[in-house]
DNA sequence: AAGTTCAATGAATTTATATTCAATGAGGTG
DNA sequence: CACCTCATTGAATATAAATTCATTGAACTT
């Protein structure tokens, strides 16, 4: 293997281990010392790779910015579908592969900024998760969709639902071992309501 | 007032204060500094009061779990009322007063683990949420109160976003003031199912 | 009123962790 | 092969935050 693939692969296993980490430490709960450990390599060698730690975590939560295609096509007869390709996509690929699941909390987390430094967060927050949603809601409603009640309450009890769901699935690998999962269509009916 | 009425009162700032810190920025990243600032004191003051940051934190814990009462009994008919009543009384007094929001939320986080010392997380962990509720939901499943599905799952589903919605509410003041706020009743559709 | 206690302070100390750096040697290149 | 580059290390340094401590003065006790 050429040196400058080495380099590239070793630079990948850091990204993966931080991740990890931060997402079941915490930003400030994760010394550099344990992604080193985690990673096989010295201290010294993180600065090598990354600047700092603080720019290791920025290029992670850019990674999540670049990498959220919250769907903004419409092309559903039915905005329920909306919603639901929307989970279904986010448990497949989140059950099958924790990178996913990995990077979805940690976005949730730098939005919700505990311990991050204030850019990062308004790195995070620049991907809208309530606004659209509350307009499909709002639209759909009229037509007998989604239930009765505010737009932007419905859209935000949906959004923190999934964000709580995804996080405590991050750190219960022993729940995704066992097979009891959520279903999509349970956290649908939160904005669908009962028939 | 006494010298004795003075110290608790200053002592219940600081856990006042120092509840709203951990909850909005974390264990790790609340400073003890932060929570001395807030409390219009100075740091070596801290010290006076708490034996460390950490026994602090252990004793807002400590509150949570000796607080918190998941209804035990069950003299509901029907079951889906033991689910009502406790969202009802979560959002009522959740709304009203903040400190039963972030003290729900501090439990969350101290479950959670970010940040903080193993021996507090079990003591958060040792407040049983799931197996009671999967186990109400088994049992009313056979009269067709719960839709169906695994009931760990759905308890896991159901409470894992009941954390997520306070998470969120702990953060978002303005919605709170906006008044757009979460119903019970959405949540409850979670393990409900569409009629 | 004199003495005692203890809340309160801010500076000094300790500790933990991020970051820097000089030294080493294994790949790569002519 | 001789030279160069740069990945890698571990020790040295810087920094930030927790914790300790000597000192002060206000509130209680007698």
């Amino acid at each position: 293997m050429t040196r400058e693939e080495q380099k590239a692969q070793r630079r990948q296993l850091i990204i993966t281990n931080a991740l990890e980490l931060f997402v079941k430490k915490g930003y400030s709960e994760t010394k550099i010392g344990d992604i080193a450990k985690a990673s096989n390599m010295s201290v010294g060698l993180m600065f090598h790779y990354f600047e700092s730690k603080e720019q290791l975590y920025a290029e992670l939560v850019k990674m999540g910015v670049e990498g959220t295609n919250f769907p903004q096509e419409m092309n559903f007869e039915n905005p329920l579908d909306y919603f639901k390709c929307f989970l279904d996509e986010l448990f497949k690929y989140a059950l099958a592969e924790p990178w996913v699941l990995y990077m979805f909390v940690l976005m949730s987390q730098a939005r919700r900024g505990e311990g991050v430094p204030e850019y990062i967060r308004e790195m995070a927050l620049s991907v809208n998760q309530i606004q659209q949603p509350a307009e499909v809601i709002e639209a759909g409603q009229k037509y007998g969709y989604f239930r009765e009640g505010n737009p932007m309450a419905l859209a935000f009890t949906f959004w923190s639902s999934v964000q709580g769901v995804m996080e405590q699935l991050a750190v219960s690998p022993e729940l995704i071992k066992s097979g009891a999962l959520p279903q999509s269509d349970w956290l649908i009916d939160i904005i669908r309501g009962a028939k």
